[in-house]
DNA sequence: AGCACGCCGACT
DNA sequence: GTCGGCGTGCTC
């Protein structure tokens, strides 16, 4: 028998492998294995295919596998398939996409441990190396005083720059030995369980010989008497011991003596942490809701792979429905996974679950650790919970016989990964997923993307409208400040517009709070007339250019064409027209300074790095330490502040002029968010949004509160442009330290695509290279392409053969080049 | 990826 | 001889 085995690496082949005969019985499709690979190197792989014949080339030489690392498949066909259809779409290999769906916590490290073989006459060895090679003898130095530890940390501890040749020279001098050890990840966490060892009668016949002074032996035999269930299930030692107020010689007594046995058994971490909820009950659905559960019943019922996009505001009830379906989907046996926005899974919502469906769920938040991790991973795959609720990589929980698949707010850009591959994207890997298992999913989302809207309008999903709130309380007035005329008519040259700088001091006077959304990224100068709001976009791609200082020349950072500025402005021919870029040092000082008896609460990424920071400052805020709170965008979400009553966006446009094609899209959940965070109590709430393109249908709709609106203008947009989703579009990034060496590459691949563009793909389009709009991160300079075609399949074929030579994300001299399939920021 | 291998110029 | 810095190629 052989094995093919996917590893986790950049390189979408399996590797072939033989079967010991103590494996024949556990190994099995979506088993994980260790075998060995290359010289001195041990992997985890899964077994994606087993054979009777190796079917490999004569010359390779067959290795045997080393261990089984499961007794159950870890991946159920389903499972592999799935990971196998990322890694084609998303072009990375089977193993990586393998590799993600694995929670953090139950893999095998494999470690080396490097010990020193002399003991004698070292000394004399060093100095007789000293000279010739520095470098062995400072590795030798590190292992006299460390003694054996593993190759990992020898490498931290002496530094990396040759390393590995030292070390080998070490090895084949005979002075030290190189051996594999293996760690076995997180294990399953036991706990010392006791039951008795006989019959009830017979326990208490021994009772009555029990030494009169032996009283906690016989108060624990009592507590397991009065107990004892069907079955006799055991007892956690430690509890038992508490309720008798003793310890564990007791117990240890009583099984000397035959009464009760003691064994190991593994108890489960609670996701839940110790808190407890009450049973909710459903509330009645309004006739929307009705309705919506009337059809999605009908489709779980016929076990069709049917999308269906529920539209609805917030307040509408959407997560009743999903409750509710899910009931019905429990009812016939079924199993649901609830995907959600990272941000989402706050103990609110957990709660709001948790209380409807108790023991049967389990929440994979980012806090569990690994080996809480794992508990729920097991348990799911136990069958012993019906419903996970989880972020993007909760998609490949290993539920069986799903029936249900949740996407809240699926517009969400957290639900696609970006960095280690596979770059998928959760909403599409779920509808694949549904489609393997014949499963229901619901996107949900007040603001659906631009995608999936327009499937469901080609009748691709299924539309579910709720257009009323279930309180029936209207949306929240928007009220959009028209800066340009701050500027003109009232010479306010601040970020604040009198009307909004008024309506602060109301609130700090009445004592009430307020939310300042400022979007961070002033990495990006755009070019606007500040008379009547026009910004400099490019002829091709419409996106807003970008001002070079250096060059003094306005760039567009999807096809990299130049601009000279402008020196009046072509519509209205003010010579106003400036370069905006928002320092935020400057926001904050200029709130400060604005508003000085205001204690202001900050929050982005750089105070929120710390873990916890998130929490503790929504906790000081809604505690009233602080009475403004000014954040990015990521404090527009799950926020439910009774007593804010205002919520302003200092400058909408930032958003909307993002080198971006999405910049609209953006903008308009930006502020539709927003709005629907304000006003959630009687005290009421107002939004104000500043911008200079009061006109923009983004901020127009969001202002309405009509999607539909902007939907129907960005839509136009994104045809005229044949942007998504009138295709599919990729991007490759390429990054180096380098920039001509990063230049050169790109220029190399351009070649290399248009090449094939001409001769095999020419539907494609190939915009770049072109500097990213990010163009230099954490001293990497950065260029892209961004490429689009109706059929993503020819996509997805141009970029593997161009990368041929370097495979996706595969660092070619000191350039990285990734690929992203349907990425969601070009930036 | 991670590691070997081979090649080079530089230094001792 | 050794060191360090590359590019190249392979892993069943």
């Amino acid at each position: 028998m052989y094995a093919h085995i996917a590893f986790p690496l950049p390189i979408n082949q399996t590797f072939t492998y033989s079967l010991p005969e103590e494996f024949h019985s556990k190994a099995r499709l979506g088993v994980r294995v260790l075998a060995p690979f290359g010289e001195k190197r041990e992997l985890e792989g899964v077994i994606v295919k087993l054979t009777d014949t190796p079917e490999t080339p004569a010359h390779v030489e067959i290795k045997p596998i080393l261990d089984c690392l499961d007794d159950e498949p870890f991946f159920s066909s389903e499972l592999l398939q799935l990971t196998k259809w990322i890694s084609g779409y998303y072009l990375s290999s089977h193993g990586e996409a393998l590799k993600c769906a694995i929670p953090a916590g139950v893999n095998v490290i494999s470690r080396r441990k490097v010990e020193l073989l002399i003991s004698e006459g070292q000394n004399e060895i060093l100095t007789a190396l000293q000279k010739k090679a520095p470098r062995q003898t400072q590795i030798l130095k590190a292992l006299q005083k460390y003694g054996a530890i593993s190759v990992a940390q020898l490498k931290k501890r002496v530094g990396e720059r040759s390393f590995y040749t030292a070390l080998a020279q070490l090895e084949s001098k005979g002075l030290i030995r190189i051996s594999s050890e293996l760690k076995k990840g997180i294990k399953p966490k036991t706990a010392l369980a006791v039951r008795l060892a006989k019959s009830v009668a017979e326990i208490q016949e021994a009772l009555e010989s029990i030494s009169p002074r032996a009283t906690k032996q016989s108060q624990i035999l009592k507590i397991l008497i009065s107990e004892y269930r069907v079955g006799n299930s055991p007892m956690i030692a430690s509890e038992l011991t508490k309720r008798a107020g003793t310890n564990l010689n007791t117990i240890r007594a009583l099984g000397k003596k035959g009464l009760v046995t003691c064994e190991s058994i593994e108890v489960i971490r609670d996701p839940l942490g110790s808190e407890k909820f009450d049973s909710s009950r459903p509330l009645t659905p309004t006739p929307e809701q009705a309705y919506a559960l009337k059809e999605l019943i009908t489709a779980i019922e016929q076990n069709s792979p049917q999308v269906f996009l529920l539209h609805g505001v917030t307040g509408s009830g959407k997560t009743e429905v999903y409750m509710q379906v899910m009931v019905e989907v429990l009812k016939r046996g079924k199993r649901a996974i609830v995907l959600v926005p990272e941000i989402a899974l706050t103990p609110q919502t957990v709660a709001r679950f948790a209380s409807r469906f108790l023991s049967r769920i389990t929440v994979l938040h980012s806090q569990l650790s690994p080996g809480e991790r794992y508990d729920q991973w097991r348990r799911v795959k136990s069958g012993e919970v019906d419903i996970v609720v989880g972020p993007r990589s909760a998609i490949f929980a290993p539920v069986e016989n799903l029936g249900l698949i949740v996407i809240d707010e699926e517009h969400e850009t957290t639900y696609k990964q970006d960095e280690p591959p596979p770059r998928y994207h959760a909403r599409e890997v779920a509808i694949k997923r549904a489609e393997l298992a014949n499963c229901v999913v619901i996107l949900g989302s007040a603001t659906p993307s631009l995608e999936s809207y327009y499937k469901a309008t080609r009748g691709e999903y299924r539309l579910l409208n709720l257009k009323t709130r279930v309180d029936d309380i209207a949306m929240p007035p928007v009220e959009v400040i028209d800066m340009r005329v701050e500027l003109k008519q009232k010479n306010n040259r601040s970020i604040f517009s009198e009307r909004l700088r008024d309506a602060v001091e109301e609130r700090l006077r009445l004592g009430q709070q307020v939310i300042l959304f400022l979007n961070r990224r002033g990495f990006s100068t755009y070019v606007f007339c500040r008379e009547c709001g026009h910004v400099e976009r490019c002829e091709q791609c419409a996106i807003s250019l970008t001002y070079h200082f250096d060059t003094k020349l306005m760039v567009c950072h999807h096809c990299n064409r130049k601009y000279p500025p402008p020196k009046e402005c072509p519509d209205c021919f003010s010579p106003y027209i400036r370069y905006l870029g928002l320092g935020t040092q400057k926001v904050e000082m200029e709130i400060q300074k604005a508003f000085p008896a205001a204690k202001v609460a900050r929050m982005d990424t750089d105070t929120t790095t710390r873990k916890g920071a998130h929490k503790s400052i929504l906790e000081a805020f809604k505690d009233g330490e602080f009475d403004i709170l000014v954040g990015t965008q990521m404090i527009a979400k799950g926020l439910d502040f009774p007593n804010v009553t205002l919520v302003g966006v200092i400058n909408a446009d930032i958003a909307l002029n993002l080198p971006d094609f999405r910049s609209g899209e953006r903008a308009f959940n930006l502020i539709t968010q927003v709005a629907g965070r304000s006003g959630r109590s009687i005290l009421g709430g107002d939004v104000i949004v500043q911008t200079y393109n009061p006109d923009h249908y983004s901020i127009q709709a969001a202002q309405e509160h009509d999607y539909r609106r902007f939907y129907q203008e960005e839509v136009a947009l994104r045809k005229a442009l044949l942007y998504p989703p009138f295709s599919h579009a990729a991007s490759i990034l390429l990054r180096g330290e380098d920039e001509s060496l990063v230049i050169q590459t790109a220029n190399l691949l351009n070649e290399q695509m248009e090449t094939l563009k001409e001769s095999n793909f020419p539907e494609i389009q190939i915009r770049g290279p072109a500097p990213a709009p990010l163009a230099k991160v954490r001293n990497r300079y950065r260029w892209h392409f961004l490429l689009r075609c109706a059929d993503v399949k020819q996509l997805q074929e141009l970029i593997k053969q161009s990368l041929k030579t370097a495979p996706p994300s595969v660092n070619r001299g000191n350039v990285d080049v990734l690929a992203n399939i349907d990425p969601m920021s070009v930036l």
